[in-house]
DNA sequence: AATTATTATCGCAATATTACGATATAATTA
DNA sequence: TAATTATATCGTAATATTGCGATAATAATT
């Protein structure tokens, strides 16, 4: 056990989940902040403004770009961050979808 | 190690983080979906649905409801579970805030 | 009162996540 | 070419999450 059963639920209830996971850690809500505000930086960047260790950062930054939520690409010796606005979009659309208005009358019973 | 280092990042970006594992596993998505097309339900009814253990479903219930999303009422021998349309806007528009629009050309350095 | 039904919690095992030092790789600079 | 800079990856330790059987607690039923 431990691991998820991905099986038993429909795969938009994956995707939702998967989403949700790539942005539930407060350094990479930080890190996205971080890159709308500048629009694109370099991993040691955020490794000053983060305060986390430079092999965390980068584990971080792998995991947001794995989601697609982010991009990188090869400046000379260093890698430019920034925002995939197609996925950032795809993003706020299901989210926003998720938590559409419903007749929420919070009728318990 | 092993546990994230809340005290680097501010309290709003904790917070997001947060509400988004709260909502990061596909059985608390289907929980939170199955609630809005039903309106309310009992633990039982949720065990069905998923296909995971009792204890498993109370497990998922019991975070959905610490992080506020949803409430449990006592209704005789069973618990009926709903929404808590309060949190469920704030939820929304938080997400909506977080995603909102922004210029993002997706101009990589 | 005994049985049944419903849910929560405990305890545990399996797996995943978080974090970091050490090291590898590649570009830049001296 | 050697040293430096920037990033990624490996290996590992600490902690968190997921899942479930067993059991406790409470209400309903017989």
């Amino acid at each position: 056990m431990g691991a998820t059963k991905t099986d038993l639920f429909t795969k938009q209830q994956n995707e939702i989940a998967a989403m949700a996971k790539a942005i539930a850690h407060p350094a990479r809500i930080a890190i996205l902040q971080y890159l709308v505000k500048k629009n694109a930086c370099v991993c040691g960047d955020l490794v000053d403004e983060l305060g986390l260790a430079q092999a965390t950062t980068s584990q971080h930054l792998k995991e947001l770009k794995t989601a697609g939520i982010i991009q990188g690409s090869i400046e000379g010796a260093s890698v430019c961050y920034c925002i995939n606005p197609k996925v950032w979009k795809q993003y706020r659309d299901l989210f926003n979808a998720f938590f559409k208005e419903v007749d929420l009358q919070g009728s318990c019973c």
